[in-house]
DNA sequence: CAGTGGTCTAGACCACTGC
DNA sequence: CAGTGGTCTAGACCACTGT
């Protein structure tokens, strides 16, 4: 683990412990540099990091300070991937509607730049939070990068089994997402009826490389999500 | 302007002029300080704005490529406050239906963290993208932040009547969003059906030194809005 | 193993806030 | 005007990629 990773979490596991609140004020730059026995910049690059992550803001010629929390219950979308990782107090899980190696259509081919006839796995699964229908993931991965999937693996966290297993380094993703009304047959599967609102995401991640490898398509039930984004 | 402010800007639109496509490789950190005559650390802080915003990505051992660019049409949520900046080829105007000082209600009051008989500026307009309907928007000020607003203001973007004239600097932003069914009145004025879909973002915006002066609710037309995330 | 990006340091100087 | 955050430099060393 890196020093400003290893004292960003400290600074973060700091502010819960002493059960900071929003404005409550954090040590200055110089006094962090002589607790954590670092350079100024290196806690200036925490400091970019933790305002990234919403936890606090900094002001010039006043202080550092903590942020708010979101409001619970509320999905942290497009922080982390696979959203798997806003685990406190929540219970995800999923359960496999199929599962296959298959032709890329045309739509999969251009998201994930594959030549003609190229094969994918494709993935379709219910997810749950709580016990309740979250959404429906249907998932397609170019097996240049995922080279090994199979039903076991996609029960669990696919993800987590692509960077511990398969060495895939995750780099960054394109977000896409808009709103429409429910078919039958999602609407079936998220227990909604036809008609009923549905927020859409499509998500495309990349390698840290720059190669698509994932592009997943997520059916929200709109009565069991809510999201949050700290902005800038 | 910053230093590293205008080598950004000079390598985005290095991108754009050169027509480079994703995946292109840009010169590498080396090249880049003797173009610019700058120190390492200023070029890594350029590199690291860009990434952030989405135009390049960084590859360990590798280089510097450029990134996709998103899909026409689609709104950049999250990135840039008020989205009125995502200018190019679009156009957005707004038609203002509601605007009075009133009371603050006890959610307002919650949101922007006032006291108790606190008045507030409210602000309701109907925006459109290229003359469609796209959100009703109903704002509230903090009219200790807000000094001034009057109808004439609230005609035009009223963010940069705050940061030009109002001298407030903008910090960062709470953003929740969920999705509903339309009741009839705000369906009439998104020219939509009750019971149809309706995406809800709620904003608080904070001044760069921690004070909530802006509460925002949107409700997007589902059928004129589109949204797209760069993802990490 | 050469080249590239990433971390970290020590220190100078600037710009802003709040008393 | 003291104290705080923000920019910028020059340079050392580390970690990874691609050939």
């Amino acid at each position: 683990m890196l020093k400003y990773e290893k004292v960003a979490l400290d600074i973060s596991n700091m502010i819960i412990e002493k059960g900071l609140k929003a404005g409550d004020k954090l040590p200055s730059i110089s006094e962090l540099m002589e607790m954590y026995d670092v350079s100024k910049s290196t806690i200036v690059k925490v400091l970019a990091l933790l305002e990234e992550e919403a936890v606090i803001y900094q002001a010039r010629g006043s202080g550092i300070y903590v942020r708010n929390k979101k409001r619970d219950g509320y999905i942290s979308l497009f922080t982390t991937q696979g959203f798997s990782t806003d685990l406190s107090n929540h219970n995800i899980t999923s359960k496999v509607i199929e599962f296959k190696e298959c032709l890329a259509t045309d739509d999969v081919k251009m998201q994930l730049k594959l030549e003609d006839n190229s094969t994918v796995y494709k993935v379709k699964r219910l997810r749950y939070l709580d016990g309740k229908t979250l959404c429906i993931e249907t998932s397609y991965f170019n097996k240049e990068i995922v080279l090994f999937l199979n039903k076991e693996l996609v029960e669990g966290s696919i993800f987590n089994y692509l960077k511990d297993n398969l060495k895939v380094k995750i780099g960054f993703s394109d977000i896409y997402s808009y709103v429409t009304k429910l078919n039958e047959k999602d609407a079936s599967l998220l227990e909604l009826e036809k008609g009923d609102p549905c927020y859409h995401v499509e998500q495309i991640f990349y390698t840290s490389t720059g190669i698509p490898f994932d592009y997943s398509h997520l059916k929200f039930n709109y009565l069991n999500s809510q999201f949050y984004t700290p902005g800038r």
